[in-house]
RNA sequence: GCCGAGAUGACCGAGUGGCUAGGUGCGUGGCUGCAGACCAUGAUACUUGGGUUCAAAUCCCAAUCUCGGCCCCA
């Protein structure tokens, strides 16, 4: 039984989707007027997995994401650089795509832009003025947070709190923690609504989105624990408002930060760190091993440091498979067997990965149980009592694990023939000249070779 | 001011009452010509002060410190 911490709650329930083996999942994108950094990245590879651990329990996951492609920034950005904010949009929408494919986030089922669903925004903003949770002013169409008692419920905040310490304050509205459902504006860019041109506010393309292709209810919403308040609150209170169905949504997860240095990324600081320029020098599934490494509601500290030790974390596993592949597919004789104890260990193994999966996806935790795994492993082929059979089960499961983190565990080599009968040549004199002693040559070749990132270990 | 998260060994990081997680780094031993990989083994680990208990990293109380949210943010 798979459990899940639900913010709301702030405790760990079971899961238990609204039609049997079937979730509906949404996830807050991103607001595409920049290249998105390694926080967005670390909120995304969390959500891939949990994701493709469900799949893996059985559930048959429908899994949804916005991108935000209108919105004060963007159109900041764009008139900055003198494009088009749709132009400005498209192009870092782009660019998150390529970004999210490269660090092997593949799991969303469609991703929903906000300009693309202007009725649908309308018709929720209609039905909240029809309903009386909304007014209309000068500026614009605002929620009346007065008509929503339960707002803050999620962030456990009282609305009179929230109404001091309101900077920017729109002096139409009746509250100052009232927010924007659509912002009448006559600068482009702008749509038609039944209150004059204007664009839709922040937090109503989620509800008009999710509703659109999840309904009124769903199973699990998660963004970053930034999103909590106001944004999610606002969710809220829309959905449930206009719909009169409570929840929304079942279970609220939120993923931690991602720090660098101790302090939280942000522009200001200039301690920014894009997913490009990660990639630039470091294998993505390195980060992508970071990230699983932390519990996902934990923050997280980014370092160089941080990365060079999941780096080595990561050899490891990569060496046993290594190692394995050559035993089975070498042509020594069979080492001694001991079939049925390695089916259990294997078994019990993967019984333990799925318990620690299950309790609120638990990677640091699974990660243990695999190293210690791995190290059994290890120690029976030391020991030479384990048959390629069980090596074989071994593989599998560990491709299994594989696909449920999303490494891919294969060997990257991947050279043209030509090199390779090169570096076999190499090898071979190499060979040679260990058999004549000849080891400053041999020594100078290796060191040569590692030189060019050829890691040469003799057996 | 109001809300929240956290403090575990050199570093990262699990762990809600008893049975030394795990990884990285470092030391030692084994295997190696050497190195690497692998195996074995080691280092004053649970912020502080009280309390509950036969038993506390884990529960309670107090304190200290760190970080975050409250305009925007994954």
């Amino acid at each position: 039984m798979i459990k899940i911490y639900n913010t709301m709650t702030r405790k760990k329930e079971e899961l238990n989707p609204l039609h049997e083996n079937r979730i509906k999942l949404f996830v807050c994108g991103p607001t595409v007027y920049d290249n998105s950094h390694i926080g967005h990245a670390r909120t995304y590879i969390s959500f891939d997995v949990i994701v493709r651990y469900l799949k893996y329990r059985g559930y048959s996951v429908f899994y949804l994401q916005n991108i935000t492609d209108i919105d004060d920034k963007i159109i900041k950005r764009a008139s900055q650089l003198d494009v088009e904010p749709v132009e400005l949009a498209r192009k870092f929408e782009k660019r998150y795509l390529e970004d999210m494919q490269a660090l092997g986030v593949e799991n969303v089922n469609f991703y929903a832009r906000a300009t693309e669903h202007l009725p649908e925004i309308i018709t929720q903003i209609e039905t909240l003025l029809l309903e009386g949770f909304a007014y209309q002013t000068e500026t614009g169409v605002y929620f009346d947070e007065s008509k929503f008692p339960e707002f803050g419920k999620l962030s456990r905040r009282n609305i009179e709190d929230l109404n001091v310490h309101r900077i920017n304050q729109d002096s139409t509205k009746k509250n100052p923690g009232d927010f924007a459902l659509w912002k009448k504006r006559d600068e482009k860019p702008f749509w038609k609504s039944p209150w004059g041109n204007g664009r839709p506010g922040w937090h109503i393309e989620d509800t008009a989105i999710t509703e659109e292709y999840l309904g009124p209810q769903y199973d699990i919403h998660g963004g970053g624990l930034d999103l909590i308040f106001p944004h999610h609150e606002a969710e809220i209170a829309q959905m449930e408002s206009v719909s009169g169905k409570k929840p929304m949504v079942r279970y609220w997860m939120h993923t931690g930060f991602l720090n660098v240095k101790g302090e939280k990324m942000s522009k200001s600081l200039g301690n920014f760190i894009t997913i490009r320029d990660l990639l630039q020098d470091h294998d993505p599934e390195v980060f992508r091993f970071l990230v699983l490494s932390t519990h996902y509601r934990s923050p997280i500290d980014f370092s160089e440091s941080a990365l060079e030790q999941s780096k080595n974390s990561l050899e490891r596993i990569y060496k046993l498979i290594e190692t394995v592949n050559g035993i089975i597919e070498s042509d020594i004789s069979d080492l001694n067997q001991k079939d049925k104890e390695h089916n259990n260990k294997v078994r019990d193994t993967r019984n333990r990965f799925l318990e620690a999966m299950d309790n609120d996806f638990n990677t640091p935790d699974a990660l243990s149980i695999i190293f210690d795994f791995i190290r059994d492993i290890n120690r029976s082929i030391d020991h030479r009592n384990i048959s390629k059979n069980s090596l074989n089960d071994v593989r599998s499961f560990l491709m299994e694990f594989g696909g449920i983190f999303g490494l891919k565990l294969t060997n990257k080599i991947c050279i043209d023939d030509k090199t390779n009968d090169l570096l076999e040549v190499i090898v071979e004199v190499r060979g040679k000249l260990r058999e004549k002693k000849e080891w400053e040559l041999s020594d100078l070749i290796r060191s040569k070779l590692g030189d060019l990132d050829i890691i040469l270990e003799d057996k």
